[in-house]
DNA sequence: CATGGGGGCTCCAGCAGCTGTAGGTTCAAG
DNA sequence: CTTGAACCTACAGCTGCTGGAGCCCCCATG
């Protein structure tokens, strides 16, 4: 199964992405260039197709193309300890975690400023009055 | 306090963003132009010092532009009921509840990840083996 | 074997939301 | 009056794609 080869558009279908972003992925050196028919359009194998699939799954999971770039490199050497890779992973989960506590906190600010306010005028509008004012500010690090 | 002027350098300072973003934002016309000195140079108002404080904490809030623009339309409009408030706010909160839940996801599929991979080499790194292999995708939907 | 249409190709512009640089001017402290 | 930090404009660049124009290829059907 890994000696077939798809169009550009069939690996797009089968990894959940647009055309161009496997093109665009090519272009800033991300995937290595794939063979071409006589008539120049790409063929991808096996090999390929699961590159991308790494590729887009990361990205999914948050990870920057610079990154992953790093991650494949590393695939790519599959002698060396794995330390690297997991500082990427790490960094990563300590980014994620900083971001879903500050989300945590929006979330709060927002629910109290529509609680407070319910069918006035705009002149008694918590929303307004909250996003003016800092002294309504929960992460207060302004 | 507020006829007190700022150079734009000093506004940045107070509201923590750089003098860059200020000219931006007047740019796209988010903010008003200030007035000038005689040498072309900005001057900031305590009224235009607190405007940028709402885009600036909306903008923390997780606000796009547009809806901050949005926003400062309403408020300069403060007879008006405030529904239109409260649903860019709702949008904005059904949003980042989203966004919560994807990240807590992910913070879960990371942290399996890097449990499983302490020292080894890349060849049975959990780091890489999870990106490549879609059947250890928590959140499948490819 | 011709043809039509769906997909492929390259190149380029644009999106948000800034950030940085170059090359010049102004302001205020000493 | 000098100096140097901060200001000015204009424009390019960043990430991570996405869309369009204008052309070319591939292959199924007639």
């Amino acid at each position: 199964m890994d000696g077939q080869t798809l169009t550009i558009g069939e690996l797009a279908r089968k990894v959940g992405c647009k055309v161009q972003t496997i093109r665009y992925y090519e272009q800033i050196g991300l995937l290595p260039p794939p063979d071409r028919t006589d008539g120049n359009q790409r063929r991808y194998s096996g090999q390929e197709a699961r590159r991308l699939s790494f590729v887009r799954h990361g990205r999914d999971l948050g990870f920057s193309l610079d990154a992953l770039r790093q991650l494949l490199m590393l695939a790519d050497h599959p002698d060396q300890p794995c330390e690297t890779a997991d500082q990427i992973a790490e960094r990563h989960l300590i980014d994620i975690e900083r971001r879903i506590d500050r989300l945590s906190a929006l979330k709060v600010e927002l629910q109290v400023m529509i609680k407070q306010c319910r069918g006035n005028e705009i002149r008694s509008c918590r929303v307004i009055e909250v996003l003016s004012d800092h002294g309504h500010c929960l992460n207060d690090q302004h």
